[in-house]
DNA sequence: TAAAGCAAAAATTTATAAATAATTGTGCGA
DNA sequence: TCGCACAATTATTTATAAATTTTTGCTTTA
C-alpha cells in the first residue's frame, strides 16, 4: 500500500486529526455548526465518526485560532459573532491590507501583474450564485475570489502577514455567510474587483488601496445591518 | 517568564492540557528545547511527568501558533530558525506595530500617557542582567519590557492585530535568546526607550515610529550577525 | 408555600493505558 | 549497489478509567 509517491504528498491530510480539523473548521465558517454552539464530544463523535482523541486535538488547533472557544473542564464552544467584532476584524484587515497591497506593488512584477489578470478573469466569469434568481452559494466563486485577493497582497513579502491575513478572511467569512443570501444581487461586487485591478495595473497606490479598503467595507456594512436581525 | 497565555482558558482551573502547554512553549521561546529538535512523546512524557494526550493537545495547539511543526506520521519538530525568518518578522513587526502605534497614539488619552510613563519608570530601574558582569537573564526585565511596549500599542482599537503583536514578540524573543549572551552590554537599549517615550509624550507620530521600527531593526541587526555563528 | 441549602446521581470532560497503523532502520540476497 | 522483506521504533487511535461539573431531588427554613 505505502507507494514512494505517497512520501511526497505530505501536504494531503493523512491523520484522522486532521481530517477532521478540516471538516470542523469548514463547517463552523459556513455557520453549519453555528456560532455559540456547544460542542459535545459525544455529539461531534457520531456525527463525524472518530473518536475522542483526533476530535479533542482538532478542536485544541481551533481553539488557538479562534473559531473554538475552550472553557477549562467544561468543553468546548462555537466562537460567538458580534457587531463589535466585525467592525474590528474589519477595520484590522483594511489596515493590513493595505498595508500589504502598498508593498506588493512595489515588488510588482510582470509575471504577478499577469497573474492577477487571470485571477481577475476567472473571478469575473465565475458566477456568485449556482441558481440565478435565488441565490445557492458557489463554492468555486469563494475559491476563485480569495485566489483574486491572496494575489493582490501576495507579493508583500511577509509570510506571517500573509497568514494572517488569510486568518482575517477566514473569520469575516463566517460573518458574510450568515447574511449573504439577503444581500443577493443587491451589490454590484464586480465592478469593484474591476476597479481595484485598474488601479493595481496603472500603479496607482494610494487609488488602489483606498478602493480595496471600500470594498472590504461596504462589504462589512452590508453584514452590519443584517446583524440586527440575525443577533436579535 | 513573559509568555503569553490564552486569556480565556487562563480562568481558575487549569488542566494539564494547559499546563503543558504553557511549559513546551516556554521551555521554547527559551530554547531550552532548541530549533530543529524533534519532541518525541516518549521523551516529553517523562520529562514533564504527563501523560499521552495532554502531550498531544498541547503540541497540537503550539503547531498552530507555528513554534511547533507537525509532520502527518511523523511526529513532531520545534520550528527551525533562519535568518529569512528573523528578517520576515521583524519587517512585518516594524510595518504592524508601526500602524499600531499610529493608531494608539490617535486615540491617546491621559491615562493611557500615564501608564506608559509608569511603565517606562519600571522598565528604566529594572536590571537588564542579574550579574553586573556576566549576563543572566532577568526575567522580570522580560517582562516589564514587553508591558511596555504592549502598552505602547495597547490603545489601538484592535483586538485580532494586538494578538497578533504578540505572536511576532513571542516569535522573535526566541531569537533573542539565542544571542543574548554575546551583545550584553554592548548595547543602550534603555536610552533607545527613553527616546520613544519622549516622542509619544510629544505627540510626535512620525518621530515615534520611526523610533520604535528603529529600535527593532537594530535589535534584529545584533542577531542577525551572531546568527552566522550559531547557525554554520 | 416558596426558597435556599445540601447531597447524591448523572452527564461530561479529561487523562491513562492498551492496541493499531505507519514509518524507519537493518540485513539478506540478487 | 540496489531492492526487498522483516523487525524495531514511533505515531496515531481506540478503549477504559478518573476527575470535574451540572443536574436533580430531598430537606430545612422563613
Amino acid at each position: 500500500m505505502p507507494m514512494s509517491t505517497d512520501s511526497q504528498r505530505v501536504d494531503q491530510p493523512a491523520t484522522l486529526a486532521t481530517t477532521i480539523y478540516v471538516r470542523l473548521k469548514a463547517d463552523i465558517l459556513t455557520t453549519r455548526l453555528e456560532p455559540g454552539r456547544k460542542l459535545q464530544s459525544r455529539f461531534l463523535m457520531e456525527q463525524y465518526n472518530v473518536g475522542q482523541t483526533p476530535l479533542r486535538e482538532a478542536l485544541n488547533r481551533l481553539t488557538t485560532e479562534e473559531f473554538v472557544v475552550g472553557m477549562e473542564q467544561r468543553g468546548f464552544y462555537v466562537k460567538e459573532v458580534s457587531k463589535e467584532e466585525l467592525q474590528e476584524l474589519t477595520k484590522t484587515r483594511c489596515w493590513v491590507e493595505g498595508l500589504a497591497l502598498r508593498e506588493s506593488m512595489q515588488n510588482a512584477t510582470q509575471t504577478w501583474e499577469e497573474a492577477l489578470l487571470v485571477a481577475h478573469h476567472r473571478l469575473d466569469r465565475t458566477p456568485r450564485s449556482l441558481k440565478p434568481d435565488t441565490f445557492e452559494d458557489n463554492p468555486d466563486w469563494e475559491r476563485v475570489h480569495r485566489a483574486f485577493h491572496a494575489t493582490l497582497i501576495g507579493l508583500c513579502g511577509s509570510r506571517p502577514l500573509l497568514g494572517f491575513c488569510e486568518q482575517l478572511a477566514d473569520r469575516l467569512y463566517r460573518y458574510r455567510m450568515m447574511s449573504i443570501a439577503k444581500a443577493y444581487p443587491a451589490r454590484k461586487v464586480g465592478a469593484e474587483h474591476s476597479d481595484i485591478l485598474q488601479a493595481v495595473l496603472a500603479r496607482d497606490s494610494e487609488q488602489a488601496v483606498r478602493l480595496l479598503q471600500q470594498h472590504y467595507q461596504r462589504t462589512a456594512d452590508v453584514i452590519y445591518s443584517d446583524l440586527d436581525g440575525l443577533l436579535a
